[in-house]
DNA sequence: GTCTTTTTGCCATTTTATTGCATTTTTAAC
DNA sequence: GTTAAAAATGCAATAAAATGGCAAAAAGAC
């Protein structure tokens, strides 16, 4: 996806198209995987000049997910984990106990269990928890 | 389930019968949500005389959960939440984005997706993302 | 009860995230 | 392109959740 179209996005929400939240949605929609705001500003970091304060990219993230722009998962670790809302839609995670590598997957989005009265369902969010192959191996000691 | 069910499950496991091992285990087997240690620390200060420290709390529930007694559930909050790992297994739970209560659901758990190779699967977790009943009528504003 | 090992309490520290406020940037109007 | 209003940022302080070190206490074996 292409800067104009992420600046178009952010416009649309009704913000203001700031290098910060460009630069984290660029950094987001690039990943092939989930980051932690903590791995945002490393990406930043090696891909930029100017590389935002620690607290505008929770405040940009921040942003992002409250206009529907990321997603923050359901995770086991410490840290959130976000990933851009694209087209294609609905897959599962895989999340590793070991060292909590975050990786999607080509999963369909399973069907909406029955609620309690007045709950509204939102998202339905699969996550498989698991050894990834390089700490099943021991490739990670 | 009873104290000696429970002190006996610790054992079994091969660790000491300690009180606020047992205490921590009641607790989330008593609980009809996921709690976080903090909210177990609040319910052991209104149903015992002795409270245990908080940093002994963190430290039963991780022996807890390190030998299958307790599981850590995939969370969009900051603090981690908890269930004791019953015999009736593998339900959904609700997790309200305002209020951040997370209720379990009778869901049946969804199919294992396939997974890259070399990842192994240990458990499945289904998510319901969304509004409770209180907060979408605004009960609790 | 005595002995050995494990667990606990307390304090300090770490990790992750949030708040307050002065300064800077963005955008729109001119 | 200047200017003015609104919104976003940087920086320091603070908060929330969790972890680590170590001496004292409790559990279990005898
Ligand atoms: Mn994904
Ligand atoms: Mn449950
Ligand atoms: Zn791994
Ligand atoms: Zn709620």
């Amino acid at each position: 996806m292409t800067d104009p179209d992420l600046s178009r996005r952010i416009r649309d929400a009704g913000g203001r198209v700031t290098t910060a939240r460009l630069a984290v949605l660029r950094c987001l929609a690039d990943a092939d995987e989930p980051l932690t705001p903590d791995e945002v500003l490393e990406h930043l970091g090696r891909n930029s000049d100017h590389v935002p304060d620690r607290v505008t990219i929770y405040r940009a993230i921040d942003w992002l997910a409250v206009h529907g722009l990321v997603r923050r998962l359901a995770t086991v670790g410490r840290a959130a984990r976000y990933e851009p809302v694209e087209d294609k839609e609905a897959h599962a995670h895989f999340q590793c106990r070991r060292c909590a590598q975050t990786r999607c997957l080509p999963a369909p989005t399973p069907p909406l269990p029955p609620l309690p009265p007045g709950y509204a369902a939102e998202r339905v969010e699969l996550v498989i928890h698991g050894l990834c192959a390089a700490c099943r191996t021991g490739d990670t000691p």
